[in-house]
DNA sequence: CCCAATTTGTTCGTATGTATA
DNA sequence: TTATACATACGAACAAATTGG
């Protein structure tokens, strides 16, 4: 793991600046990691030393990296650094995957993936990813079970300009989650999301892939998932069945 | 409005807790704010003041406040002071109504009262509430409307140890929000709630209610909504129609 | 096992800026 | 205008965790 001692980095002049310094300098750090200048799982230089290089007390670098902190781009270690966040399964878990066991059981699922071709953006996914109708793109399908069971049945959209090079062998291959393989071969970090969820009959398609009845009720879940600078890189189309599990939301989690 | 120059608090020694000073301060401010020392809408005493009091530096009280603003229970506004957050329609549409037109469109639903009647819990409610099989109850059913269109239906479930002297009268003449009533009432703050959502067809009630053939597929949410000593105050159940609405969700939300 | 160096975590105090009444 | 309150920024000291010798 490579320990980044320096790092280019903007001096920032005190008022030079139409905004907190703390902000000028959350940027300058948020536009080193884009860059890919302090890759992921990198240490960022020390709070004294960045504070040095940037021209700021440590208390305003401090409170820059809270922000990050807070929004899981980054992640300090008391004793070892400030580490740019990485994808892994337990980040995936507690971020970007809601559905557990209705008792309770959270567990990562295993995914199985049961297509992936070339294709062209429809309109809902070009209007999704604010790109034009028609524009090329992988489109992939994935099973993923629970304690054994199919409990959802993703479809994803990916602009092919911004995957450049992704095949199904590199895809299937991938040791980690998905958004880690995005991360690591493509420099593409997902930081967040939206998501929108309504109820809706299974077609014969999904009803097939999760073992349920065409007709059933099933959950669907419609995600945009964007990168560090709040540009779309997936749209994702998910459909749960929900007979024994459930899609949880923590509205407010204490901290 | 009151604006409390001294509250009752402890001062704190270095050392004594088992913990950083400012999450015994933390502890000590919600303390007083659970006691009704500070009501909802009311200003604490000013930082200087409440550091002064708690014989702690200013910057560890602030610390300590910045916890409660990232959890909504109070917020600050500079040059006036910082005042325990009270529940508004506001509050109520950001942290706790996730429904909105599939267009995108965020309005505040009218709500209707259907039903109002003292009951017992049942199995589900005791478990999801923490108390008695057979514990007395208030039990409320609502209908939501957004944009003229019924789109939600809720059942509610209040202990009614908790919510002792609550009428129909006055659930239905409260000028605001249901969970403003709970706090100006009752004294009780939703601080957070955890939701369960799942799929499922719709039952011939909530059909009627909300005007969708029986058997449609629905989203059914299950909320608890914990109040800030994340004891457990209200059950719900929710049924969204979603043909022209969804539940929203954003992960991670930017700072 | 202990020590020393490094790094983040906590706490203090002070000064100045900005918004409000 | 003045006083008050929160917001930003600085610098310093020590605590706690980690790592490597």
């Amino acid at each position: 793991m490579k320990v980044s001692t320096a790092i280019a980095l903007q001096r920032l002049q005190p008022e030079a600046v139409g905004m907190p310094m703390y902000r000028a300098v959350k940027r300058e750090l948020l536009r080193a990691i884009e860059s890919g200048a302090v890759a992921p799982g990198d240490a960022l230089p020390a709070e004294a030393m960045l504070a040095q290089q940037m021209g700021v007390s440590v208390g305003t670098l401090r409170r820059a990296v809270d922000d990050l902190v807070a929004e899981h781009i980054v992640v300090r270690r008391q004793g070892r650094g400030t580490f740019v966040a990485m994808h892994g399964s337990e980040r995936f878990l507690f971020q970007f995957f809601h559905v557990e066991r209705s008792d309770g059981l959270r567990q990562a699922p295993e995914v199985e993936l049961l297509s992936f071709e070339k294709s062209r953006l429809d309109d809902e996914a070009a209007t999704a990813l604010g790109r034009r109708l028609g524009e090329p793109c992988l489109q992939i399908e994935n099973r993923l079970r629970l304690q054994g069971r199919p409990v959802v049945h993703d479809r994803l959209w990916l602009p092919a300009l911004l995957f450049r090079g992704l095949t199904e062998k590199r895809f299937r291959e991938r040791p980690s989650t998905i958004y880690h393989l995005y991360q690591t071969e493509f420099g593409i970090t997902v930081a967040r999301a939206h998501e929108r969820l309504r109820a809706l009959s299974a077609d014969r398609h999904a009803a097939r892939v999760l073992g349920v009845a065409q007709g059933q009720a099933v959950l669907q879940v419609r995600r945009v998932a964007l990168d560090l600078g709040a540009q779309p890189v997936e749209w994702r189309i998910s459909t749960v069945a929900t007979a024994q599990h459930d899609y949880v939301n923590l509205l407010s989690r204490p901290v």
